[in-house]
RNA sequence: GCGGACGUGGUGAAAUUGGUAGACACGCCAGACUUAGGAUCUGGUGCCUAACGGUGUGAAGGUUCAAGUCCUUUCGUCCGCACCA
């Protein structure tokens, strides 16, 4: 039979289309599979990542189907977002029409891939109706206090002129456009992250068996707990009046209590309140002002690459259990945003304040005692021996810590606390292109939600897009509106949301995809959630992936659902390489899916992805694999040829011939393969594909036409997944779709009437034997030494094993 | 610095509980068919050696009848976080 690629995939893509394939049913009594790819920007083209993405779901989600299993595989777009503003600006058309004519050419490219998605169930995020409901939910945040609005310093990109979440901000610089960050005193939309800091970090274990360890583990770290001491330190006769009596202490905070005695001087980050009066307030000689004004105009950036350095403020305060004096000082390592901005330091047992402590000669005061420390080199951070510790020497670092926090909780001195570095989400864009945040500014009521019924608000399509500045905030009608609590003339907030937030719920979404009442309907996602399976980039690992566990969790408390969390097992897929980098426009090493689909088909562009490397390593692309991919379909499709029988024949597997025994044995291996990948959930397709092309090397040793119809009715079955147009053509011509249902593994094939094994001296493999499977392990054994005698000449057997089907091992001197 | 993942041929990669290392491909070599072939088919291909044989999973030890797999030490690569008190 002759291989014609664009011939069949437009054939069946056709009837998938028109019978609607690929719908989930409507009933909730059958067991259900939800597969899910993250899904696209409206970038214009697919990119070869997307390929690998959605043809890893695609196979799953198809042999689920196979399986019997109500399958959900939708596919949606991520549709709000910067890169429109930026088109519109470059080409001068509307971001909306832009988008939307992008999604319309994006989703004939994914249907040429031959993708079994949901045809109903497809929105994008920047539809109204999808807005609507975003908007409802962050007023109920708001109502619930789950929301705030704040002015403090933001992260400010000025080539994309907007805010940046933290989780966006990578080295210092924008996620995007790799602009560097600065801070900007600026109000701004916050969602209450932090308040599920300790159920995010709990319920990681939840998800250790589902989910890769290392994106636990980054986002164990990037919520980063600590737990330790948080005291006060009071200030000084002297130094209260130096500051007016405008101060009298400040807070600071440690996990190593057990260090306490040890503190010889502490720090204050630049931009803490005593230091910014001191510096208005000339308390300090001119060059020293000078000085903290320079640290403070560095950024957090070139702060982390820059030397320790600090100003003395000429201020103490009181050692809380000695009551000794310690000088304060400013230093440009203390971050403001993190245990009130201040630190106790303890130059002996931590490096960074022992770097700060050498350079301005502060006292260095040992307090750890342990063999292995040498303070004349470094600081000793182990745990050890408590020594010039008062009533505490003696004690060991872990016991220490629990005295001097109940000390100090008895004493009213201070109290055990739990810090985390995670922040709350500022989700406020200076952006058109997003959906709007849902309030009003009110002379006399302040800030005020908008009514639910008078959602959503929506975008006016009349802007000039100019990359200068919020079209929004310009435009002439889009602010003016009365407040929904007095009825007063008011303004409207022109800030838009962060994408992310479309992002953490699309997944609800797709589970009641078109009621236009309610976001969703409970019964749906009970019967349909939480995901199977999700598949995506390693990139997400800490954005869309917390903040989808953060808003599934508060859509929980607030009552719309009943689940904990979204995504029970996560496959991160490898990068797409050529020549050793990234596929990128800019290195210009990029693949064209479309071009390579109208040379080869979708079928090998599939059958290359799934068999080049397993799915979370990296994919290195090679042109003349590809090459190879089609040539196995072609040499394939060519064997059908000897397809004699559309049923699954019978067998007295007894009396076939060698050859035929063993096609029929590495056919069902390659089922038992196949079967093993989805279970197991490893989804090395690649194993399977080379267990299909071993079956296939099989059956062409042999002539039996009844072993080519078995091996082929299943070789269908198992490859369908993987390139389905070619198996759905042959399928239907060869069995009438009969062999894409559950087959049952026959164990018969897998019995040999000999077997063959290795004869291994002292280890090392010298001879094979094949042997009757009757025959007793004394007399394969003696069998065995007669093949290898001349191994065993003028030596003495000392141990003889015999490891049944492997191997026989005898130990000789 | 902290945390994580990983080191197997020329290349991509296989290898249940420890049990014949390199399956399956790509590439390369040889042959057949052919006007031709970048098509197809057949055979070969870890390294050293003419061969017998030796050797081999980053390195060094260890456990074991047996180690890519387990343990210890070490080197290297990649990724994430990073002055988090």
């Amino acid at each position: 039979m002759e291989y014609n690629p664009s011939k069949i995939e437009q054939k069946w893509q056709e009837i998938w289309h028109r019978e609607n394939a690929f719908e989930p049913k409507n009933s909730k009594d059958l067991p259900k599979k939800y597969i899910l790819s993250m899904f696209p920007y409206p970038s214009g083209r697919i990119h070869m990542g997307h390929v690998r993405n959605y043809t890893i779901s695609d196979a799953i989600a198809r042999y689920y189907r196979q399986e019997g299993f109500n399958v959900l595989h939708p596919v949606g777009w991520d549709s709000f977002g910067m890169p429109a503003e930026n088109a519109a600006i470059k080409h001068k058309l509307h971001p909306k029409k832009w988008t939307y004519e992008n999604i319309d050419y994006m989703r004939k490219e994914l249907a040429s891939l031959g993708l079994s998605f949901s045809k109903e169930r497809e929105f994008a995020t920047s539809d109204p109706l999808y807005t609507k409901f975003e908007q409802e939910f962050i007023i109920k945040m708001y109502e619930n206090g789950l929301l705030y609005e704040k002015k403090q310093n933001v992260n400010w990109c000025e080539t994309c002129h907007t805010v940046l979440a933290n989780e966006q901000v990578v080295e210092g610089c924008c996620w995007r456009c790799d602009n560097e960050v600065k801070q900007k005193q600026m109000p701004g939309y916050y969602i209450k992250i932090t308040k599920y800091a300790q159920e995010l970090l709990d319920d990681l274990k939840n998800l250790e068996s589902g989910w890769p360890k290392q994106v636990l583990t980054m986002q164990e770290n990037w919520i980063g707990r600590s737990e330790g001491l948080a005291f006060n330190l009071k200030l000084d006769e002297r130094s209260l009046e130096k500051l007016d009596h405008k101060f009298d202490s400040f807070d600071v905070f440690t996990t190593r209590p057990d260090t306490i005695y040890g503190v010889s001087y502490t720090a204050l980050a630049p931009e803490h309140e005593i230091v910014k009066y001191i510096v208005e307030n000339n308390l300090l000689e001119q060059s020293k002002i000078e000085e903290i004004k320079a640290m403070q105009k560095v950024s957090e950036k070139d702060r982390a690459l820059a030397d320790k350095e600090g100003v003395s403020l000429e201020i103490e305060v009181l050692h809380p259990l000695t009551n000794e004096k310690i000088p304060v000082w400013v230093a440009n390592f203390v971050l403001a945003s993190y245990g009130g901005g201040a630190v106790m330091a303890v130059p002996a047992h931590d490096q960074r304040d022992y770097e700060f402590a050498s350079k301005y000669n502060l006292p260095i005061k040992e307090v750890i005692s342990n063999p292995n420390s040498n303070l004349q080199k470094e600081a000793f951070t182990e745990s050890g021996v408590l020594v010039n510790s008062g009533e505490f020497n003696g004690l060991k670092s872990q016991k220490a810590k629990k005295a001097i926090i109940y000390h100090f909780e008895q004493n009213s001195l201070g109290k055990k606390e739990i810090n985390y570095k995670l922040r709350d989400w500022g989700i406020s864009r200076q952006r058109y292109w997003g959906a709007p945040i849902p309030f009003v500014h009110c002379d006399s009521c302040g800030l005020v939600p908008e009514k639910i019924e008078n959602l959503p608000i929506t975008l006016p399509d009349d802007v000039e897009i100019t990359g200068e500045g919020n079209p929004l905030d310009t435009h002439p009608s889009f602010k003016v509106c009365k407040c929904p609590k007095c009825g007063k003339e008011a303004r409207r907030e022109t800030d838009t949301m962060d994408t992310f937030v479309q992002s953490s719920w699309y997944f609800l979404r797709y589970c009641t995809p078109n009621d236009k009442n309610k976001p969703f309907e409970k019964e749906d996602i009970d019967y349909w959630m939480s995901v199977d399976q999700y598949v995506g980039g390693i990139e997400h690992a800490i954005l869309h992936l917390l903040y989808a566990r953060f808003f599934t969790k508060a859509l929980r408390d607030l009552g719309y659902i009943d689940i904990d969390e979204p995504f029970e097992n996560l496959l991160t897929q490898g990068m797409v390489l050529k020549d050793g980098a990234k596929m990128s426009k800019s290195k210009g090493n990029t693949v064209d899916p479309d071009a390579l689909i109208s040379e080869y088909g979708a079928d090998t562009a599939r059958l290359f992805t799934l068999f080049a490397a397993p799915p979370v390593k990296e994919l290195e692309w090679n042109d003349s694999a590809v090459e190879g991919a089609f040539k196995f379909i072609r040499r394939f499709v060519d064997r059908a040829d000897h397809v004699n029988s559309k049923d699954l024949p019978e067998f007295d597997h007894s009396l076939l011939s060698k050859d035929e025994k063993n096609a029929r044995k590495k056919v069902y291996e390659a089922l038992k393969k196949s079967k093993d990948i989805y279970e197991t959930r490893t989804f090395t397709f690649n194993t399977v594909i080379a267990a299909c092309m071993e079956a296939l090397n099989a059956l062409n040793a042999q002539k039996n036409s009844d072993v080519w119809s078995e091996g082929y009715y299943i070789l269908l079955h198992v490859l369908e997944p993987i390139i389905p147009h070619t198996c759905w053509e042959l399928s239907d011509k060869l069995f009438d779709r009969k062999n894409l249902k559950p087959i049952k593994i026959l164990e018969e094939v897998f019995v040999d009437d000999t077997i063959t094994l290795a004869i291994t001296i002292n280890g090392k493999k010298r001879d094979e034997i094949e042997v009757d499977k009757s025959l007793s392990k004394d007399e394969i054994l003696s069998l065995a030494k007669d093949k290898a005698s001349k191994w065993l000449e003028d030596k003495e057997i000392i141990k003889e094993i015999y490891v049944p089907n492997k191997l026989i091992n005898l130990v000789a001197k």
